[in-house]
DNA sequence: GTAGCTGCAAACAATTTGCACACCG
DNA sequence: CGGTGTGCAAATTGTTTGCAGCTAC
């Protein structure tokens, strides 16, 4: 089980200064066009010739996170994947999915109108409420389909 | 990242022997109606008298995951939740989801034609082929739904 | 100058595996 | 009996945390 990230939205909030690491972290991840492992990125930030930690890719990328400027899906592994998404989207934008390829990790960013409301009628349906979903789509993209 | 279960069908395959414990873990399973992590159901295990361990609990689940009978649902935090489900599905039946009670584990089957179709639409409208998607609708059920 | 950031190593939790023994059939 | 199933402990892996030193502001 992950650890509690108890004081994650704290911290957040405290978050001021921009470091080389940070600023590193960031670019690597806006370079890639998809979904990167956080092991892949710690490589990536290095073969930029940045030197960091593997701690802080961690901690800036669940940073990200929590302030919304990144996605995160797990894998079916249970391994992590982040994507830069705050560029393009505003801060409280419309819940949106992915299209991972699982050979690169590249994306496309879908809007689900309909899965949003398939989820919220079959879960009332149900008698659910306070429903919440995670949606994930993998496939090959164009550059690795095979055959 | 979860180690490679290589051996693992072809472990299901040879397959024979119904024991003590593979009886409790699935009376476990059958008894909940809904998704157990691999912790809760050891504990309902030991806790209807019969001795099991934990490893076996483990190997017993990913046996019936790999054997169609059982589902299994990533939760947030990547945690592993099971249910049986080979009771009322035959093995090879359609891709289904279900929605899962956040407090107790709860969960009802759907049927989710829309989704995927919806999925296979989206991706392959994107360029991508070889789709597989995961979806997970989380909520509260109406026992536990709160004011 | 100092609080916030880094990073290394150690801690952690979930899960898997090695191997000797147990027990089903 | 013989091989499959079991379980304990040790190994793995992804991720987090303690803490001393660094650095941005």
């Amino acid at each position: 089980m992950v650890k509690p990230t108890a004081q994650a939205t704290q911290r957040a909030a405290g978050r001021t200064r921009v470091t080389r690491q940070s600023a590193a972290i960031e670019d690597a991840l806006r370079e890639a066009d998809g979904f990167r492992t956080v092991q892949e990125l710690f490589d990536e930030v290095r073969g930029n010739g940045q030197k960091v930690g593997l701690t802080t890719v961690y901690r800036h990328l669940n940073l990200l996170a929590e302030l919304g400027r990144a996605d995160v899906v797990h894998r079916a592994d249970g391994e992590a994947q982040f994507r830069l998404c705050g560029v393009h989207a505003e801060p409280a934008e419309e819940h949106h999915h992915h299209v991972v390829c699982r050979v690169c990790g590249r994306s496309e960013q879908v809007s689900a109108p309909e899965v949003e409301s398939w989820a919220e009628r079959v879960a009332r349906a149900a008698g659910y409420t306070e429903i919440s979903h995670t949606v994930e789509v993998f496939g090959l993209c164009p550059e690795h389909t095979a055959g």
